[in-house]
DNA sequence: CACCATCCGTTACAACTTGTTACGCAGCCC
DNA sequence: GGGCTGCGTAACAAGTTGTAACGGATGGTG
């Protein structure tokens, strides 16, 4: 994974300070703001992996604007301040942040729950659709995991069926590990709508992955991307790039 | 969708009787355990969407379990401890952990930070998504927000189609709003995936809603539930009462 | 290397879902 | 009441998805 890109929104140039270079120093792009117009500058402008935003900004309200960025975006969020009684703590976790750190703060400990939000992110990165305009790049195709398309090579676009999105979906999220059919049916009920509850009988993966290679297979018959691991089950088996988009 | 399965490990009956009934009281499922192998069992028996993992456990090390369990699992984990120096906490991200929440702790901000998690992990839990969790009554109708089922007053089981399933769940995310076709339709295109998108055309809700009534309405022709706004939309007329399941 | 039991790919099929269209009735304004 | 608009609904068609069945591929065994 690319060098985290974590922007820093506080209006103390004392405190920007501090927490940028503490951050530079420890493996991170950090990027300095104080305004919510900065911080949407960033956003629109390039690549954000999460975003520290102090509470007490001047004029501006952290609050406010975690909760304007959580309707549109799902970027992790951090809330920092000075307040730090339950109630504050908790208005911040109904504003849509994912952590809630009380000043003043152990740098070190700043920067764990940095890391253990940021690592959450990744892990679940493929498995939520809900995720902003991801998009996946494998042999020459791109999922966009919002409208659940696909793009072929060929940039001709290919419709997939809710059922193959969810399949679609699971895969991504496992890449290079050999998922059996179970595990795959309960992850489709959990990604995609129960249809029919009667997954335990028989064998519609198969065929799901049959239809979903079809579509994403250059050589349907030897399959490249969605590879069989006889005995067990499917391994979505090439690297894949995530982009922003 | 699912209702958030939650493993609650802690030695002490106590803390544990309090934290099942807690997370219970508010719609997710907790599952009380005291040791490494019941963890594991649970994990390998069904879905477990987050553990809470004390720290220190009779003969066991919290620490190490979370350890062991990373290494293998993507499960998020929020530690829980009385040891609540800096350095005791970095130890917790240092295994892995998604939060640390020093003890005793207010359940409001627990339930909070679990909900951060969660959302960060899973989609992000709107309006309809919340009330998701449990199982609404009306008019002797009983609807498990979980399956997706309806038991009819006479206890029978009757099948929701998916899209009548996300409308159903629109309404009753809305009782006594009367909404139109478009903002139906657009949260349909939210809770149920994007079957075809183009919903802009036509009177496709008017159809559905149409099919929903002969499911649900003692009376189709002259509908008590799910009731006509002339020239606005369609309102979910009855009082609805939530309960836990 | 042949044999055989499995496992898997694929096709055909049927049940179901769901948007569209069309027709007729009901409500509303004058 | 006439006419207009909006709504209910039946019929249809296109698409989806699980099941079943057949045949080929695979891998172990002697």
């Amino acid at each position: 994974m690319a060098i985290p890109r974590i922007l820093v929104v506080d209006d103390d140039p004392d405190m920007r300070q501090m927490m940028t270079q503490f951050l530079r120093q420890n493996g991170t792009i950090a990027l300095p703001s104080a305004t919510e117009t900065e911080v949407r500058n960033h956003l629109d402008g390039g690549r954000v992996d999460l975003i520290l935003l102090d509470v007490m900004l001047g004029d501006e309200n952290g609050l406010e604007i975690c909760r304007r960025l959580r309707q549109e975006q799902d970027v992790p969020i951090i809330m920092v301040s000075a307040l730090s009684a339950d109630h504050q703590r908790m208005e911040g976790y109904a504003v849509g942040a994912d952590d809630y750190i009380a000043k003043p703060f152990n740098p070190e400990l700043l920067l764990a729950r940095v890391r253990a939000v940021l690592s959450r992110t990744r892990r679940s990165a493929s498995l939520v659709h809900r995720r902003n305009t991801k998009t996946f790049q494998f042999c020459g195709w791109t999922y966009d995991a919002k409208s659940g398309e696909v793009l072929s090579p060929a940039q001709v676009q290919v419709a997939l069926s809710h059922r193959e999105t969810a399949l679609l979906q699971v895969l991504l999220a496992n890449p290079h590990i050999p998922l059996t059919r179970e595990e795959i049916a309960t992850n489709l009920d959990v990604t995609g709508q129960a249809q029919s509850i009667g997954e335990a009988s028989g064998r519609a993966i198969d065929v799901l992955v049959g239809r979903l290679r079809n579509k994403i297979e250059r050589t349907p018959k030897d399959p490249q991307i969605l590879k069989t691991e006889r005995g067990v089950g499917y391994v979505f088996a090439v690297d894949v790039a995530v982009s922003d988009s």
